[in-house]
DNA sequence: ACCTGAACACCGTTCAAGT
DNA sequence: ACCTGAACACCGTTCAAGT
């Protein structure tokens, strides 16, 4: 059943349908789009039989590639020329806001093992902003390195809080979070600090955008700092 | 043909044993660790059929999380009683030591859905020690999400710089580079500037170990200054 | 020359049959 | 009761056969 979905997809295959086709189907399968993708799923789902995209693909691999560069592509270019700092700072928060549109991307980033050309382009146009703004190619560097993956608007946290949480019963979380608290009390004594102004329990219930722009602000206060001090890579880091 | 490996793996199974032989597996598929592991191999290399493994473990999923236990459970625990500031910086760098040695496990972290006992135990001993150094309840909160992944040794670089670099032929390269250089000309000035003391050439000649302490030095440094400001999270940011 | 069905070499896991 | 072989429902990709 559901053998033929849109009739709309029916036009003749070519590497921008099969790209499209791919972006929306890691789309529609949510948070777990990076597992869920299969060549054969977007074989079936554009009607055709799976090897029909090996004309417009090497490989999956490939594809892959093509669907982070049309997602990376998606990144708003900065438009207001104002001090570096706020447009690294708006430039990587509208980074950000697209990999929300694409819960799959960044984990598919991730498992990329060189940069594709519009991450390179994007790269560039980041490290343009502090040249521009007056940092040293040194100290650019190092500063693009410790960024590393946040310049795309990876949240860098160790678990997802913003994904599939079971949402357990009333009564099941509170004995989990009494045993949670049992075992690891410096854990619950953070969580409950985090529930002060928060209404959910114990976990999820962290404000995502405000712990990005804290951990982001507090680099970029730190670049700024390093470069009014005139830092150098040889010269001492404390 | 190599059908029975090593004579001393015939002794009966266990979880145990099930798991120091994921370890095993795993470590011996270096980088791409993650990727080659398979129950079927594991099986394999026990000499077992693939069913036996599941009397030890419920799942793949399982097998994952206690493998990640035995990882993290490898961390040093921190020895000397310095300022907050140095135990958290040894504990984070010997942290990224065990990642270093196990390629596969930052990946396989990075997918499960939620922390492991041995995890929330790691975490629970760094957030003691902010706590003990005398940072509020709700700055370590917020100070725990902008570490994030680097807390267990996550480089959180865009790439893997470590990892399998072609390293092409010097022709090859050099007119890579003019190519790149060409296109990407801001990235291709930040590479000539790592080059500098450097031997590589662009792209993998950084030094891994700086740009870690590099990032984690900022975001530490970051943390004492809000500290002894009395930052809270309903103050000002800047 | 082009397209595609069957096939290959995998995978995690279920389940019934054998001991 | 325990163990395990075959089977199921996948996967990416090769390749030869059909048009």
């Amino acid at each position: 059943m559901a053998e033929e979905r849109r009739g709309a997809e029916r036009a003749p295959l070519s590497r921008e349908r099969v790209l499209h086709a791919a972006v929306a189907l890691a789309d529609a399968s949510g948070a777990s789009g990076a597992e869920a993708f299969s060549m054969r799923r977007l074989a079936q789902e554009l009607g055709v039989v799976p090897m029909a995209l090996y004309k417009h693909v090497a490989n999956k691999e490939e594809l892959l590639d093509g669907m982070v560069d049309m997602v990376v592509g998606e990144i708003a270019r900065p438009t207001t020329s104002a001090d570096w700092k706020s447009a690294v700072r708006q430039q990587i928060l509208s980074a950000r806001s697209v990999l929300l549109h694409h819960r799959w991307a960044a984990r598919v980033i991730e498992s990329r093992t060189g940069p594709t050309p519009a991450v390179l382009a994007y790269l560039d146009s980041v490290i343009g902003t502090f040249r521009d703004g007056g940092l040293s190619a040194d100290l650019t560097h190092h500063v693009m390195h410790a960024l590393g993956s946040r310049l795309l608007g990876f949240s860098q946290e160790l678990f997802d809080t913003g994904g599939a949480a079971p949402t357990p019963s009333p009564a099941t979380a509170g004995a989990a979070a009494a045993d949670l608290a049992r075992a690891y009390p410096r854990v619950a004594e953070i969580a409950a600090a985090a529930a002060h102004d928060m209404d959910s329990a114990v976990g999820g219930g962290c404000d995502d955008q405000f712990e990005f722009e804290f951990a982001l602000d507090l680099l970029l206060d730190g670049i700024e700092r390093l470069h009014h001090r005139g830092w150098t890579s040889t010269s001492p880091s404390t």
